[in-house]
DNA sequence: TTGAAAGCGTTACCAA
DNA sequence: TTGGTAACGCTTTCAA
């Protein structure tokens, strides 16, 4: 234990100041640079009592090995890009640690890119930085497939949230977590439904939409939809009075951050849920629960979607095939909180 | 515009599969590599003429610079290592998303590692990926100062929410922030409070601490201490239950995410806030004004945060000195919300 | 199984 | 102002 006061003539650790080498390492244990990079690299190459020696010195000399060097003869950094339109959302941080574990399990650093939701800082920043990662993994993209295409031949990139063309991708059912919660809605009653949509380009979006219309379609029940909101609290706050103006007695929002955004802008006009309107988020992000009341959700799986992707990229990588092929759609559920209630049928 | 069958055999960008090199470069604007470099470097080194013809080849060829030679070479990897406790706390994705934006200015990229909240793991990620960067920015770390002490010879740390010895950081003033909180507590007619506070190492733990206690007893009130409950949603709806076990009618948490804990078991046991017992977080993450009642909570300036911390390691990396010394600590102030009211004195 | 040596793409020194 | 050239630290043939 250190006293207050030290100011701390003693280093803890062995770490050297200088950067210790291969070379050093092969001089401390009397071989060759190229044995020591064979000992530390594939140990099945090398004698046992060489592997032991240059383990030994390496120890001894707190070798870590440097990765530009390593980078620049075997063309791999080892890195994995993860890029998102908003870390704030805590889908995408919960995503993000996922990833994060697994990649490190692998030898993997993440270089998280946040691309605040517009299309062409994505596109920007993906083509700048693609030199720097071994792969990518794109994140609910909201630019055009189009626009990412030339990336994938030059690029092994895993989309996630997001179906694509000849991609290896990760998503979630979403078009029956939308089926789910129409069902839930119109078991309640309601028959004038309300759908506040993400962007565009959002895959995600556009399967919640179609279930959702199929669901209400085939109940004979009438849904309007708000396109193109900005998936996020503001764009919540913003929509409500628009909902408000229509007749619907419930609103599904394309994710939970918008639904908060929502029920926000409710309360403050008075407006009670689930008494006088019922609201539906998707996601389940953790805060879902613990606003008043807590919010309906679809739960997806994010911590399996997260790791899934990164194996996914690494078989890309590795030059590995997957039995089932790199495509994987996870189910989704509904889980059923307080802003659902009966549908009172005029407002 | 592309039809929905349309498999894409244009390429969109002039992206080459090949790898182009500075030497291609070279060639085809008809100079030698060294002097590609230098008028990409430092173009005001080279005769403009040159400098002109150079530009035309690398852009006519789509030349990116490869990263990991150019590491190798200088030793810098252009990229800045933020450490964070866990990405899923706003506070801590806000200075992301602030941290890249100043980064991204100055040509770096933002490796993010999330610690989980570990000291044993925090020591451990930043001691293998420091050669990976070419410093580090140490957001609110859960290590004791011995541990980190040997790596800020080594390489370059600023800390972000932590005052250490002899280390650029940049802090809020929290024992002001705290003396506010108090105030208004105690003009609330408050005389019991509760400080349920975060982790041990945690400096801006101690400071709200300190300025809680001082103004406290300069007022002859009373403070109970809940020491070192995980900063976590969960941690706060522990801590619940021991802090109704007293008399406390007023209860301060380290952040909003333990408030939001707090006030959760609090409204699920039946306890109105703020009639029965008041409530107060820091941080002013956003979900803390979309709570019921909303969150009364001392804001942070991270934008200036996360900006002023890239600014002080790049002044680091680069030899400058700041005038004022490369150590911050801004403001902060309460926002009173719907979770303080006035004291009513019996529980 | 091991060593020597070439090369990865870039920068920086030294001459010219 | 430019070009030649030697590094940077590591991997990977090719021989021994």
């Amino acid at each position: 234990m250190r006293r207050a006061g030290d100011t701390g003539g003693t280093v803890v650790t062995d770490e050297p100041v200088v950067t210790v080498t291969i070379k050093d390492v092969a001089r401390l244990a009397g071989v060759s640079p190229a044995s020591v990079s064979r000992a530390l690299a594939d140990p099945g190459q090398v004698r046992p009592g060489t592997r032991e020696r240059v383990h030994r010195a390496a120890a001894a000399l707190g070798y870590h090995p440097n990765q530009a060097a390593h980078a620049l003869t075997t063309g791999r950094t080892r890195m994995i890009g993860l890029v998102v339109p908003d870390i704030t959302n805590p889908i995408f941080s919960t995503i993000f640690q996922a990833v994060q574990g697994r990649a490190r399990e692998g030898g993997y650093s993440v270089l998280l890119v946040d691309t605040g939701e517009d299309p062409a800082t994505e596109v920007d920043l993906v083509r700048t930085l693609a030199r720097q990662v071994d792969g990518f993994l794109l994140c609910s993209p909201r630019a055009a497939q189009e626009y990412l295409d030339p990336f994938l031949r030059a690029t092994a990139v895993v989309t996630i949230n997001h179906r694509g063309r000849r991609v290896p991708c990760v998503t979630s059912d979403n078009a029956d977590g939308a089926r789910q919660v129409a069902e839930h809605l119109l078991a309640l009653g309601h028959r004038r439904l309300a759908y506040v949509a993400g962007p565009a380009a959002s895959s995600d979006n556009r399967e919640r939409l179609r279930g959702l219309r199929a669901a209400v379609a085939a109940a004979g029940a009438e849904l309007t939809d708000f396109t193109a909101v900005s998936p996020t609290y503001d764009g919540g706050t913003a929509a409500a009075d628009l909902v408000l103006a229509t007749s619907a007695t419930a609103v599904i929002a394309f994710n939970d951050v918008i639904a908060l955004g929502l029920l926000n802008r409710f309360t403050a006009r008075g407006i009670g849920v689930p008494q006088q309107i019922s609201l539906v988020g998707f996601d389940d992000i953790p805060f879902a629960a613990m606003t008043n009341p807590p919010l309906t959700s679809v739960a997806i799986a994010k911590q399996q979607i997260g790791r899934t992707a990164v194996d996914f990229l690494l078989d890309l990588l590795d030059g590995r095939q997957r039995p089932g092929g790199s495509r994987l759609m996870l189910p989704t559920h509904l889980i059923v909180r307080g802003s659902t209630g009966p549908s009172v049928l005029t407002r």
